[in-house]
DNA sequence: TCGCATCTGTAGCAGTCACTACATCACCGA
DNA sequence: TCGGTGATGTAGTGACTGCTACAGATGCGA
């Protein structure tokens, strides 16, 4: 094996998981991604087997991305300033595009097709723990932390989703502020 | 064109929309879904054109059939009330694939892609302006029922995604509750 | 009965898809 | 220097894609 071939597979999943980011994963192919990373259709099949394991590897780095910013999140003062910052995360360029790549493979995934489902739902558990986690620092208390963050993870992404649908930033904007709010109640009954 | 035409082409688009109910529209090709309607791809291409008229007239009949059952919805007593009703509604087996279809639909004109786009586009208009008519009904008072109306459905939509991946209905459940309640208090206070 | 418009079947276009067979190359240990 | 292993290029495979050319069928008005 060696460790160029490590080296060069790594490589290869970045720019793919770059690449992703950039043109989507509902319509990818194999040559025109292997065509940007400077290789061929043949190599990606040598180095991940299949194109579903590359899928699968894609999401899965291309969600741990956004999970580092909101990991990087700084600590807030209250439960509602918690979710104002996150609402912000969820613009950040970084965590906007992976947020595509997310919700690309749970609606691929919709009908159970792998690998997307798969990948959609490690990826979810894994972004809603970290979702939690940053309430949980900002003062939700512990045990209720699981749920304020089900539901202000659930509304700040059907929100951020219908964003470029709907277009509409300014009733977006008042609607998170009625969420904060809410959860700044529910986190201190 | 004679009154045939029209006849068979509405036909043929509603026997479409059941097969796109039952298999997705992400991966929709022409000639499995004419071999499912006792056609061929021919003449679903002389109907409609090209395939994005096909599929751009499937998501709207889709959504209309949502909306349908959202429409006839009982008006409640609450706001709160009008909420779980909703949450019910989501899970009604005709708007449970309907929302399926949606959000391949938003999700695939994420990056700007036509007709998936423009499609989801007008039906998230539909069916905003359906779910706010079902809270004014209930009691929501006119001038709120847009914002809140905007925050319910981001809200259930992010849990109706989340949940064929999250798997956790007990939690889904309990958060609906905690909506059904800010929907209360944002309306009255 | 003729001509025209509507409709439909057959066959095929050019292109793309994931994936593979095969040969070749570079490199490293013996 | 030799053999073996990992890496890569070339050139395909058959299956599928949306779409079309063309001929034929059907039915209706003149």
């Amino acid at each position: 094996m060696g460790e160029r071939n490590l080296d060069r597979r790594g490589q290869l999943a970045e720019g793919a998981t770059d690449y992703v980011l950039e043109h989507g994963i509902a319509g990818l192919s194999l040559r025109p991604l292997a065509e940007a990373l400077g290789t061929s259709d043949r190599m990606l099949v040598y180095y991940f087997g299949n194109k579903d394991a590359l899928v699968a590897e894609v999401i899965e780095r291309s969600n741990d991305r956004a999970l580092a910013v909101i990991g990087a999140l700084a600590t807030q003062r209250t439960p509602s300033q918690a979710v104002l910052a996150l609402w912000a995360a969820w613009h950040d360029p970084v965590v906007d595009r992976c947020l595509r790549v997310y919700v690309q493979s749970a609606a691929l995934g919709l009908l159970g097709d792998e690998p997307y489902l798969g990948a959609a739902r490690r990826a979810h558990a894994a972004w809603s723990a970290g979702v939690t986690d940053h309430l949980r620092r900002c003062g939700v208390p512990s045990r209720r932390a699981k749920r304020i963050g089900e539901l202000v993870d659930a509304a700040l992404f059907g929100l951020w989703l219908d964003q470029p649908v709907a277009g509409d930033l300014r009733t977006a904007t008042s609607v998170v502020r009625d969420l904060a709010e809410t959860a700044q109640r529910l986190s201190s009954r």
